[in-house]
DNA sequence: TCATATATGTCGACTTCCTAGGTGTTGCGA
DNA sequence: TCGCAACACCTAGGAAGTCGACATATATGA
């Protein structure tokens, strides 16, 4: 049990979604499967994260969305990443850079010899 | 202005703090000053966000506190690690790597050719 | 004397996540 | 035909953690 993280960490999701939709415009769903698909099972997003945050980037002008018929046939949200969502999606990867480096620091400080 | 983070990635703090007393006990100040030197001044902890988070760890358990005379000759209160504290800094820092690697994968995802 | 550095703490606002619930359709096997 | 799983959307309420602002106190040096 417990398989995958415990929580996903506070900040992520955002970036993560919009690297998804980069990949080609896709809806709500069918976003879920491919994170999840694409971590090898670790990110597992919840409806009661993704929606919200769907709704929060297309609020913010990274995403747009449109109702199309689905690869089952079915009625869909697709969204489809602005040009404010591929700088916002840049700016984010590169701020998790950053952040990777720092941790990767302070993980990795020994004890000073003074 | 606003080098360094917009704000720390909610969950990274407890690892942070837990690595930075692992390299020996210390009081709150100067915790917040090691991890921002560390971190080459990445990481700016505020106090608002650094004493709530030393009482919670020590809640749990993660570190035990100790009133002690610092380095200037005041009084401070000097954390340091105990076993389970340890035991959860390794587990966050396994958890780390692989929410890193996690990451790396949808970020360096290529639209598929189907 | 007054600002700055040292040192600790609280409070309320805000964000974001989770759990748990809800709606409705389609397709398939019993 | 009945029911269940998969598809596809959504919301409400609560928990948790971070921030900004504030409060307190001492020591040092300009």
């Amino acid at each position: 049990m417990n398989e995958g993280q415990i929580e996903l960490l506070r900040g992520t999701l955002d970036m993560l979604v919009l690297k998804i939709v980069a990949l080609g415009p896709s809806h709500g769903y069918a976003i879920a499967q491919r994170l999840q698909q694409i971590s090898k099972d670790f990110f597992q997003v919840h409806q009661g994260s993704l929606y919200p945050a769907l709704h929060r980037l297309e609020d913010r002008g990274w995403l747009r969305a449109e109702w199309k018929e689905s690869e089952t046939g079915r009625e869909a949200k697709f969204y489809s990443l602005t040009k404010k969502g591929r700088r916002q999606m840049e700016e984010e990867a590169r701020n998790w850079d950053r952040l990777c480096d720092a941790v990767a620091l302070v993980l990795s400080a020994q004890e000073m010899a003074s």
